[in-house]
DNA sequence: CGAGCGTAACTTACGTTACGCTCGGTGCGGTAAT
């Protein structure tokens, strides 16, 4: 423990460490696994840099955007007696690679920061084990959950690579998370018995409002007008990329400094949005799901959302970025019940059956074949391959790494109709993840004690600073529902149901539960129906 | 799934309504064209 608090402020300059941090680090030299939900800000990077430099040999950290690594890679270098760090990505040369793995394999450089890509490719998995890997980091660890799907397949390959280097200490890390996210994400890794350290969701500075709207003009009306009488720093986030263009003109056209963010603008003019939001020239940034990760600007004063996101997950991550200072600050969500719309259609279509029957076919006709090869074979892109072993992966009806695939004894149309039935359950959960937004935005319960039950957390009283609080709803709510605590099914038990199968209690309200099923994701149930129908079997205290 | 656009149809000549089509978010990595 001595040593950890030594390493902390000698090398890195900090004279004490928030709590929970130093006994992760203990956990992680120690040898086991951590799983650390923390804000942004908390310092959660000082665990693998600590435990790092303590552990000797290789710190491989797994970070989803180049410009995090850069981050990160500078704040390495700017530590006292600490080996460098490399970041091995696409950016980099051939010369510039070649010396970055040198500097590893020499013991030289002590921290590899790699993409989940990087981590797919089988050259680089080879080059690895040539490495003496003593710790293996993830940072922004709730991608793996809500990018391994589809959008970045090769967060689902963290596990075996993980496997693959003789499972060193894990530390997953991100500031966001409710807990069926985690408990994906420990299983989605393979971490072993992982230790949660998880610091509370509550941000009593933050004013919490809905605003329910029909027609899309006055929704952006009441945007605009709302943006227009609040003061400081802002973020307007908006659901796709004309959106973002059309309110930071409407913004301009009222004299309000405002810049407009996303993914099909060049990265020159991402740069200069961020550093002119960064140093206040510009007051409002309109801005998609792109403007997220790495942002740490502290003074932001509002979050005004023109839609719904997926997830009250992700919801609560953009808001979140509001009042990091501990100011008062507002965080207000404008929404019209056919938003939902974009997001359904966002979260995907079915995948093709033949498609995944033909994969199937072909790695049973060729066992141990790798993914390159497996590409050429059945004609499709490496990339949508990702997508499609994970699902057959999923579905249990493959196996094996990526450069040595095993399919079971089926036939294709079969094994792809399992995984079919296992994209139409993933399906379902984020169907029921956006349906639990929707909750958010229609309870007359206090949005807070709502918000923090979704993440787990119990609020015993109205926060007083929210939209439900003020109108007294919230208050007449909790009082028509005070009915005590619900013993049958208490927080976290495991139950199953005839229909929907196995699943954990997240939340408990007087009359009503909401529990998350491995299979169909979340549902709210009315007691009074669950007790006289006998609907919910308790299994059992979760894990 | 639904917004927004263009075209066709209807009705009676400019305007309205109906229908069909297209598009919609996150980033990596590698390749091709300057």
């Amino acid at each position: 423990m001595s040593r950890i608090h030594d390493v902390a402020r000698e090398s890195f300059g900090w004279e004490e460490l928030r709590p929970h941090l130093a006994e992760a680090m203990e956990v992680l030299l120690a040898g086991g696994d951590v799983l650390a939900v923390m804000p942004t800000g908390y310092g959660k990077s000082s665990l693998y840099q600590v435990a790092g430099t303590i552990l000797g040999g290789v710190t491989i950290v797994v970070s989803p955007l180049i410009s995090l690594q850069e981050d990160q890679v500078r704040a390495l270098a700017e530590a006292k007696g600490v080996r460098p760090a490399v970041a091995i990505n696409s950016s980099a040369g051939q010369r510039e690679r070649e010396r970055d793995w040198e500097a590893l394999e020499s013991g030289e450089a002590g921290f590899a920061f790699l993409t989940p890509e990087q981590l797919a490719n089988p050259e680089v998995r080879e080059r690895l084990r040539g490495i003496h890997v003593s710790l293996f980091a993830v940072d922004e660890a709730h991608c793996v959950s809500s990018w391994g799907h589809d959008f970045r397949p090769d967060y689902l390959v963290l596990g075996d690579v993980i496997e693959e280097l003789g499972h060193p200490p894990v530390v997953a890390m991100t500031a966001t998370g409710a807990p069926p996210v985690r408990a994906e994400i420990g299983e989605r890794l393979g971490l072993r018995g992982a230790r949660l350290f998880a610091t509370g969701f509550d941000r009593p500075n933050l004013r919490l409002e809905v605003v329910r709207h029909e027609e899309d003009s006055d929704k952006r009306t009441a945007v605009v007008e709302q943006v227009r009488k609040l003061d400081g720093s802002g973020l307007v986030y908006v659901a796709t990329r004309k959106d973002a263009e059309l309110y930071a003109d409407e913004l301009n056209g009222h004299g309000i400094p405002a810049a407009a963010y996303h993914a099909g603008l060049k990265r020159a003019d991402r740069d200069d949005v961020y550093e002119r939001f960064m140093d206040d020239r510009a007051r409002v940034v309109a801005a998609t799901s792109a403007f997220g990760m790495g942002i740490d600007k502290h003074d932001v004063r509002f979050v005004v959302h023109a839609s719904v996101t997926d997830s009250l997950d992700s919801y609560y991550q953009e808001a979140g970025r509001a009042g990091r200072d501990g100011e008062p600050a507002v965080v207000t969500l404008h929404y019209r019940p056919q938003d939902f719309a974009l997001t359904k259609f966002f979260s995907g279509g079915g995948p093709d059956a033949d498609e995944l029957a033909g994969v199937f076919a072909a790695v049973a006709h060729r066992p141990g074949i790798d993914r390159a090869a497996l590409s050429d074979a059945v004609g499709i892109s490496v990339r949508s391959l990702g997508r499609l072993l994970g699902l057959l992966r999923d579905a249990r009806v493959l196996s094996g790494a990526d450069d040595d695939l095993r399919a079971v004894d089926l036939k294709p149309q079969d094994a792809a109709g399992r995984a079919v039935a296992e994209a139409e359950s993933r399906q379902r959960i984020e169907h029921s993840r956006a349906q639990l937004m929707q909750e958010y935005a229609e309870t007359g319960m206090c949005r807070r004690q709502f918000l923090l039950g979704y993440f787990g957390e119990e609020l015993p009283e109205p926060c007083g600073n929210c939209d439900t609080c003020s109108s007294g709803s919230a208050y007449r709510w909790a009082e028509e529902h005070d009915a005590g605590i619900e013993e049958d099914f208490p927080l976290a038990a495991r139950v199953t149901h005839e229909t929907w199968g196995a699943g954990v209690v997240m939340h408990t309200e007087a009359d009503r539960l909401t529990v998350f099923f491995d299979a169909a994701g979340y549902k709210v149930l009315s007691l009074a129906a669950v007790k006289e129908g006998g609907l919910l079997e308790v299994l059992g205290p979760a894990a």
